[in-house]
DNA sequence: GTTCAAGTGAGACATTCATCACATTTTAAT
DNA sequence: ATTAAAATGTGATGAATGTCTCACTTGAAC
């Protein structure tokens, strides 16, 4: 769906690098961006297609996840707005590596990756805050990657509420965008496992669960599941 | 251990983004230097420690090491020279999110941290070749983690000797410098699994195998394990 | 060369979690 | 409202792999 036409210059929710950017440079992005918007589980960037834009998220929630070896989505990541989306795979390569899709209805701008090359060689400002982001990923990253593989299944599950429950979210009680097999994807195991888990927090107290809609009853009970794995 | 002093400018292995580098900025650089070397075993960045040099390997082979919430030591990459290290601790935070040990006597020169984000500002073609570089990083890392969840112990065990043989030591035989341990830290698993795996192999006739030297026998086997998980 | 710590190999056992199969509920489409 | 499709809950089963233990080997330091 083409969105109304908003200056770029004038877009309330300019991500902290464009801020860095001149009214110039605002004026030759706003002539190559293209304003989109997404409903609920469409794909937005596809693995395997060429790199031909940046994708800046302006409103909503996207998953970034990858097809592994045997078929299988796993979640790198969730996303919420404001972000840029593929910018790894669309400077790092000339093919996207990992898909994004759209888990809310998401606005984004798509645009040119000549012009977003020529931002980042003509402004230190916007290329500075691209490799602090860049370096706060791949830091989150290996923090979620090593917490992965030694905690338990528990352990991750917990981390993962607490993380959408404050990231995300932002409040103990929240409508979650993700289904179970999705929940799965994101920790690395089965919908099957994430029911009985989440079925046993209910359980002991811990959070409480209706469909979609969970709440955290014992956040230090949850932080330490988290904690000890 | 202190080292004869060259002038960055002389250097013969400088690093891709510092060839982008003036002579000025070169200069600059050279008098904010220092260069050491570690042993095998020796700890160059430490875990928890405060980010106030960005470290650039000039020679050897460096592995970088996060300790996960159960105290287990987690391997994130084997980094060859020649290499920035601890770049997206030093830029992303005030400390070391992940340590990084000489796996062989090495080579580096320790940057100082104002010095390194003035060239960032100031030269746009090196903080490009950083962003290059961060990209790759995080791309190839996205791979890693899902090939280790998805694909068994076997499938991962065979990557990583395809890995070592291809991108570390460029040879199908080789004289491992990681102990079974830190093979078990790499892939995320004990050193025992790593011996019955390398155990199985051998017995298949897929590779050969005398204390720290390997040798690939039947590399399509080997590769068709990896894929296959 | 001797000695001691670190690294390695191998077996028994316990545990976690994936897989499969099927019932039930919710959501979306007509 | 009706129906199909997607999502979810639940139990039984087995495979993969961690843990523990002990014996053996290697290599580095003195």
């Amino acid at each position: 769906m083409r969105e109304q036409e908003i200056r770029c210059n004038d877009c309330i929710v300019k991500s902290i690098p464009a801020e860095k950017l001149t009214d110039e440079q605002l004026n030759i992005l706003n002539h190559n961006c293209a304003r989109i918007s997404f409903k609920k589980g469409e794909n937005i960037i596809k693995q395997g297609a060429f790199t031909t834009n940046i994708v800046y998220i302006k409103s909503g929630l996207v998953k970034e996840h990858m097809k592994g070896p045997n078929g299988k989505d796993e979640i790198m990541k969730i996303t919420r707005a404001p972000a840029y989306i593929g910018v790894p795979s669309a400077l790092g390569g000339r093919i996207h590596k990992y898909s994004c899709s759209a888990l809310e209805h998401t606005s984004v701008c798509f645009i040119d990756l000549h012009i977003f090359n020529e931002l980042l060689l003509t402004n230190t400002y916007f290329s500075r805050e691209l490799i602090l982001n860049l370096s706060r990923d791949l830091l989150e990253h290996f923090t979620k990657c090593v917490n992965k593989t030694q905690k338990q299944l528990h352990g991750s599950l917990a981390e993962t509420i607490l993380y959408l429950s404050e990231k995300i979210y932002r409040s103990d009680s929240f409508i979650l965008s993700l289904t179970r097999a999705e929940l799965g994807a994101l920790i690395g195991t089965t919908r099957e496992t994430v029911t009985r888990i989440l079925h046993e927090y209910t359980e002991n107290g811990i959070i409480s669960v209706q469909g979609k809609k969970i709440k955290i009853l014992k956040k230090d009970m949850l932080q330490r599941i988290s904690d000890t794995g």
